[in-house]
DNA sequence: CACACGATGTTATGATGTTGCAAACGGAGC
DNA sequence: GCTCCGTTTGCAACATCATAACATCGTGTG
């Protein structure tokens, strides 16, 4: 299954799924004449190493231990490619970032953003943008593109806190 | 019908329709023991005047002409307090924020967002909220706040450009 | 009046993102 | 190999967005 749909078991491959990512990138980027430059492919690889959104300075930060020279039109520039070619999302909400696990397929993705833990599922329900698209076309709007983000408890997190979320994530701060 | 479903004909009652928002708001907070003191009212003022999507900085701006000791926590504070009131929405992907024209009810706005002249539109759809909390929970998350922004053309940018946004929204930069 | 608490003033700083221009790289054609 | 040319990168400065920290002021309440 798609390392990026749904959350993942606490103990999965990790490796080999940073791996799949990369190796899909390539396979994607080569077929549509794009560069996957050393630089942008060590991008792909922190964002998706993390498994979680980051965000722009702290791929800098990560980056300057392997590329000395990284400032942040260096890390901006990389995530602008990846975006383009669909290898990742940006969460706005979160001013952060996400590896992408369909990058085939230009689609519209649904994020689920876990307050507690900080993970991210997309959804890619077609369904959804597909309504989104026509209750704007009601409205008379023409949609061309959607960015759909849900914050609440990831199930993991929900299972820990059971009924009491409200409590509970008043008192973790 | 509510000033802030939907997009406005060119010509409407401008002035009436800020007096009205200005109105509902006291009345809110009236009710909510909260105090929408002249800071925040102005600020508010200036959102609706604006009817369309007003960064911080902007408002900022325009609040120093009747108020030189404004900084950027003086508008930064009463846009939280209208937030947290529901008087005003943010748009995560423009950094910005627009009037509600809801502010008594909660909800989860659905915002659609004009590529060409920036206006925004909030559909506040039961149904689209209704449906991505059960799309959430199928995947074992419980949703707790949704952030939906649709980018695209108006009914009267759609118009005017008929059907070739593409080459003209380029041709317009 | 005195107190408490919320609101505002003020300065500084942190966080996020962009512009502009020059140099280096890398593939296409010779 | 060499030239040409478009893409990518280096680099410095700047633009934009948002918050921290602490002092002061205002207002309602006992």
């Amino acid at each position: 299954m798609d390392p990026a749909s749904g959350f993942l078991p606490a103990k999965h491959n990790h490796r080999r799924c940073v791996e799949d990512a990369l190796k899909t990138a390539e396979d994607v980027c080569r077929r549509r004449g794009q560069r996957l430059t050393e630089q942008r492919r060590q991008v792909l690889e922190l964002v998706w190493q993390a498994h979680m959104p980051m965000r722009a300075y702290d791929l800098l930060d990560k980056l300057k231990k392997v590329h000395r020279a990284a400032a942040p039109p260096t890390i901006y520039r990389a995530l602008d490619f990846l975006i383009a070619n669909g290898l990742i999302h940006r969460i706005e909400s979160l001013n952060a970032f996400v590896g992408c696990g369909d990058p085939e397929h230009a689609h519209a993705g649904q994020f689920l953003v876990c307050q507690d833990c900080h993970a991210v599922a997309e959804m890619a329900d077609p369904g959804v943008a597909t309504l989104l698209k026509k209750k704007a076309s009601q409205h008379g709007f023409f949609a061309l593109r959607q960015t759909v983000e849900i914050f609440g408890l990831c199930p993991a997190c929900a299972e820990n806190h059971g009924g009491d979320h409200t409590a509970m994530s008043a008192a973790a701060k």
